[in-house]
DNA sequence: ACTCTAACTGACCGATGAGTCAGTTAGGTG
DNA sequence: CACCTAACTGACTCATCGGTCAGTTAGAGT
């Protein structure tokens, strides 16, 4: 971990505060938010700690930046590809893939976000995410259900436990990839298709396992 | 936060070191693992942070050692009530019936477990047992499959991400659960049979999602 | 070439918290 | 009761690291 840039000297504030935003989440990725001094980033950008004084306010801040980035990054891409797609499969298909699209071109980034669970003040940032895609989630499982659905809080609950259980998923199976970059992306996106998208497909149509009375 | 026990004083060992553990789980399990100090712990427990050191090498070891006891009672759990049940549907009932059992009875240790991710070194620890859950049901989903499955990697690989996957909504859902508790557990333990069976069931019968075909 | 500002640095401070040690005392044993 | 060991403590050290400040200098503008 050393220095990456050493010719140039006296960037633009603009450039420079990118210089550190990228160093940082190499580190940040790297080691997590307590592992990782400020020492260490500015060793990393090539620069005097100081420095990063002069952009941003705190440790805090400057992980916050990137966790804000990231975290709205990823959340746009996701509904930008969920938006036009018609309701049902093709939708979740739309979205499975453009959240695995993120997580191959910038893996990093997908380690950053999720190397720093656990700390109370990030987790709530995380959470943020989680609870917004779960809420498009169930959105689009309304979509799909009988009008009457939306009107059940019962249903709601059911939505929103199942909206936990399919990212839940979708995080462990992206953790998992990241440990084994050699599977294609086709594999990924196909299990997360046949894993997911039955068990949806079917409860929104009522059904249950044992029993097959629904609840009330 | 405060002492649990003021009135006694000088116990033995070996209930010493079980105090010091209750009260570093209580700590670790509310504010994680970097944010805890020695001194909270010792505080809590209501003695001097030396006698912690009696007891323990440093603070990971303290850590540690919490950890190794909660991994292993999980899965221990899990293990016997997988043990003696038939296969298939049974199976997987029984072992997320242990599961929610023990995050039920044990919030907190639950709590802990899942509160330090984010650690290089915690997270291995909890790698492991996620690997090791992962391989239980790769096991349960093996035994349930036509015996050239085994032989097949392709195949392995497949069960092996499903299995990631079904340990990652399930989880998910424990730790909505724990930020819910009115939801009685029965709620929970249906929802994940009614997202996760359905899945496994047809996937272990080679039924595909869209295409319909298998790939090999 | 001179200037002047904004980029940049090295050397520092203060807080925090892990880990240590020289003792002090409770309480079981002979 | 006296003793002696093992439980226990207070008061320390020491390293680390976030954050600061008094400057130094590159280099654009004139």
């Amino acid at each position: 971990m050393t220095a990456v840039t050493q010719p140039r000297r006296r960037m633009a504030a603009a450039d420079r505060r990118e210089a550190i935003l990228g160093a940082a989440l190499d580190v940040f990725a790297a080691r997590g938010f307590h592992d990782t001094t400020l020492d260490a980033v500015a060793g990393r950008a090539g620069i005097s700690k100081a420095l990063i004084y002069e952009h941003f306010e705190s440790k805090r801040e400057l992980h916050r930046a990137l966790m804000e980035r990231y975290v709205r990054e990823l959340l746009a891409r996701v509904m930008e590809a969920i938006g036009p797609a018609a309701h049902g499969e093709p939708r979740l298909r739309a979205g499975v893939g453009a959240f695995l699209d993120f997580v191959e071109e910038r893996r990093d980034a997908w380690r950053f976000v999720f190397r720093n669970v656990g700390d109370p003040e990030i987790a709530d940032l995380v959470a943020r995410l989680r609870d917004e895609v779960a809420a498009a989630i169930a959105g689009l499982m309304a979509a799909d259900a009988p009008p009457e659905w939306s009107a059940d809080p019962v249903l709601a609950l059911e939505t929103e436990m199942v909206a936990q259980e399919l990212t839940g998923a979708v995080q462990a199976l992206a953790n998992w990839w990241d440990e084994h970059r050699d599977v294609p992306r086709q594999r990924i996106f196909q299990s997360i298709m046949d894993f997911a998208w039955i068990g949806l497909d079917r409860l929104a149509q009522g059904a249950r396992w044992g029993g097959g009375t629904s609840r009330t």
